[in-house]
DNA sequence: GTGTTACATTAGATTTAGTCCAAATAGTCT
DNA sequence: AGACTATTTGGACTAAATCTAATGTAACAC
């Protein structure tokens, strides 16, 4: 993602395009990692500008809020995020906890009757069972 | 859920009956509100018997391993858990957090191609926007 | 420009959710 | 009964995230 291009989704959703708000941005943007928040904290702070904690976690809930990036929760683990680009599935390792993307394909929606008085925003598909990583090796089990 | 059940439930899995799961299972058969760990602490201890916290924390976290409860992350809350019974989907409110059950409705598998060597345990849909609660009234926005 | 205001950052304290530990208890098996 | 294993327990501990109050910075009005 372009310089020029995340200074203008910041500031389309009604943020400024602060050095700690971008350095946040231009991470998640060039990472396919879905990092931690402790993650893109260090990173962020491995080069000038600095960015506090605080400060850190106060822009991803803002760019969460505003639409530019997911989290993604994961049970017993420090939540993940990544950038909302393409449209994509998550598939999310039960022995790791890494999470990965997969493909998007679309899905049915559920019948209004279900839904009933709910107002619907989203529909997301997650994956889960063991990364390649963490897969049993060949003949075993 | 019967009494007789859930002992049953808990054996099979190669899980002793104690008290203490036992309560945890009947307070879960009996709720459809998605409790979170302290929830169910609380409530399990209102009366005998009781229940550690880190008992009822060891147990929730042996049933979700036994795959009798299924463990349901929310991103900035306490994780909620429910009994693994009739298959159903669900639906989390942005505003309150609150999740609620979806009627089950089939969805198509990724193909296999894009899964590559990852090892598929199970696909989990879940809908995201207001809750009948927290939806906005009638004529707003 | 100067002043005013709203938005952002910061360090550190605090809260929340959950885990760990070592000792005590209670089943199960022979 | 005695040995063995699973389970429970209180309390210390940790990790993740939020809060607070002070400070800094950018946009807007004049
Ligand atoms: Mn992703
Ligand atoms: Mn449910
Ligand atoms: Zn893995
Ligand atoms: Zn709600």
């Amino acid at each position: 993602m372009a310089v020029a291009a995340i200074k203008q989704s910041l500031e389309n959703s009604g943020l400024r395009c602060t050095p700690q708000r971008y350095a946040v941005m231009a991470f998640l943007a060039a990472s396919h990692r879905h990092p931690t928040a402790v993650e893109i904290f260090e990173a962020v702070n491995r080069v000038d500008p600095r960015s506090s904690r605080a400060t850190t976690y106060n822009n991803l809930r803002d760019l969460v809020q505003a639409g530019l990036v997911r989290e993604v929760a994961v049970e017993g683990r420090a939540a993940r995020f990544d950038i909302k680009g393409l449209r994509h599935h998550h598939f999310i390792c039960d022995h790791c906890g890494n999470v990965e993307d997969i493909e998007w394909y679309n899905i049915p929606r559920p019948a209004a009757r279900a839904l009933g008085k709910r107002v619907l925003r989203e529909c997301e598909l997650i994956f889960r069972g063991r990364c390649t990583k963490c897969a049993p090796r060949k003949a075993s089990r």
